[in-house]
DNA sequence: GTAAAATTTAAACAAACGTTTAATTTAGAT
DNA sequence: ATCTAAATTAAACGTTTGTTTAAATTTTAC
C-alpha cells in the first residue's frame, strides 16, 4: 500500500495539528503581533524551524489555522439554512430562522469544550480587528460570499423592503454577534458577578433574540 | 506674568500634540504592535527619542492619546443622561433615552471630521479587543464605572425585570456599538455600494433603533 | 538492510524594535 | 548678553523578531 500523499507521515501531521493548536490558543489571546514563532514552537514541543517547514511562513501558519476554525461554522451555517428551507416548504424564512442559522453555529463551537470557550470568542473578535492585511483579505473571501447567501433568503422573507434596509440591519446583526464574541470575557468585569460567562447556551439564545427584534425594527419603521 | 507650569512651553507643547495625533491614527489602523516609535516620530516631523522625553514609553504615550479621546465621549454620555432626566421631570427614562445617551456622542465624535471617521471607530474596536495588558486595564477603568451609571438609569426604567436580564442586554447593546464601530469599515465589502459609510449619522440612528429594540425584546420575552 | 526522502534540530542571520545616553540646540529669566 | 534649564537631536545598546542554512535524525520504499 502506497500513501496517495508522498509527504507528510503520521508524525508530521501530529505535529502540524500541534502548531495549530499552540498558534489557536496564542492569537486568540494575544493577537497576530503578540504571537511568537518560538513561542509556538516551545509550547508545540518543537523546534522553531518547524513552523517554516510545515508551512513556509508565519503567516501562512496563522491564515491555515483561521481556514480549519472558520469553514467548519460557515458549513454549518449554510446546513441549518437549509434545514430551515426544508421544513418551511417553500415558504420565506422568518427573520429568526435566518438569524438563528447565523449566529448558532458559531455559539455551538464555543460550547464545545472549555478549550473553544476560551479561545474561539476571542479568536473572532480578532479576525475583524487585526490590522494584518492577510487577515482582511481572508475575512472578506470567507465571510463575502457567505453574507450574499443570508442577504437571498432575507430578499425572499421581506420582498418589500428597500435593499439598503436589508443591508444595514443585517449588517447591524453580524456586528451585534462579532461585538457580542469579543465582549465575552470582559462579561464579568461589569456584571459583578451577575452573569455567567461560562453558560454560552444562555448567551446564543438572548443573542439571537436581540439581533431578530433590532433587525426587524430596523425595516419596518426609521425612528421608534 | 510667569508660566504656571514651568515645565512645557508652547512649542514643546506643539509636538506634544503632533506626536498624540500621529498616535491616534497609527493606533487606529495598525493597533499597538504595529505601531512603531519611530514611524511615529517621523510622521510628527521630530525626533524618535521625543517620545521618550515627553512620554515616558511608548505605553504612556498611547494610554494618553486613548484617556484624551474617551474621557470627552464618557463625559457627553453622562451630560445627555442628566439632560434626559431633566425633560422626564422625575419619571424613569425610556430605554431609547437610556441607549441613545450611550451611543450617540461616540457617533457625534465620529462624525466630526473626515479624520476621526477614519480612526474613531478603529479606535474603539481596539481598545476592546487590544491583547496589551495595559489597554485592558485602562477599558476596565474607564468603562466600569459608566456601566454602574447607565444600570443605575436602566433599574429604574425597569424595576421589575431581573438584575441579570438588564445586565446581558446592556451588555448586548455595548456589544452591538462596539461590533459597529468596528465593522464599519468593511461595510462597503459586503453591501456592494448600497450603504454608505459616510453617512454616519444615518448609521447611528439604525444603531439606536436596533439596540432599543433588541434590548427591550430581551428582558420581556426570553424568546418570541 | 540499505539508500533516499522526509522530518526535526541546532545555529546563525539580518532587520527592527523600544530604550538609553550624551551632545546639541532652543527658549526664558535676570 | 549671559547663564540655566528645557527641548531636540544623533548615535548606539541590547533584545527580539521571522527567516534561512546546514547538519542530524527519523521514516519510508525497495
Amino acid at each position: 500500500m502506497q500513501n496517495n500523499d508522498p509527504i507528510s507521515s503520521a508524525r508530521s501531521e501530529k505535529t502540524r495539528n500541534r502548531l495549530l493548536k499552540t498558534t489557536e490558543s496564542i492569537f486568540a489571546t494575544r493577537g497576530f503581533g503578540g504571537l511568537t514563532l518560538r513561542e509556538v514552537a516551545q509550547h508545540s514541543q518543537t523546534n522553531l524551524a518547524s513552523a517554516h517547514y510545515h508551512f513556509g511562513s508565519k503567516e501562512a501558519m496563522v491564515l491555515e489555522m483561521l481556514q480549519a476554525r472558520v469553514r467548519p461554522i460557515n458549513q454549518r451555517r449554510m446546513q441549518y439554512l437549509a434545514e430551515a428551507r426544508e421544513k418551511s416548504a417553500g415558504k420565506p424564512l422568518s427573520t429568526k430562522d435566518i438569524l438563528r442559522a447565523l449566529i448558532l453555529p458559531i455559539g455551538e463551537e464555543i460550547a464545545k469544550s472549555a478549550h473553544t470557550r476560551e479561545t474561539l470568542a476571542q479568536l473572532v473578535a480578532r479576525t475583524f480587528t487585526e490590522p494584518a492585511k492577510f487577515i482582511q483579505t481572508m475575512h472578506r473571501k470567507f465571510f463575502g460570499e457567505l453574507c450574499e447567501k443570508f442577504m437571498d433568503e432575507l430578499r425572499k422573507t421581506h420582498p418589500q423592503v428597500e435593499e439598503k434596509d436589508l443591508y444595514w440591519n443585517l449588517h447591524l446583526s453580524v456586528s451585534s454577534m462579532l461585538g457580542a464574541m469579543a465582549q465575552h470575557r470582559r462579561l464579568k468585569d461589569f456584571s459583578k458577578g451577575t452573569c455567567d460567562e461560562e453558560d454560552t447556551q444562555d448567551m446564543i439564545e438572548r443573542l439571537i433574540t436581540f439581533a431578530t427584534h433590532g433587525f426587524e425594527a430596523g425595516i419596518s419603521q426609521p425612528s421608534v
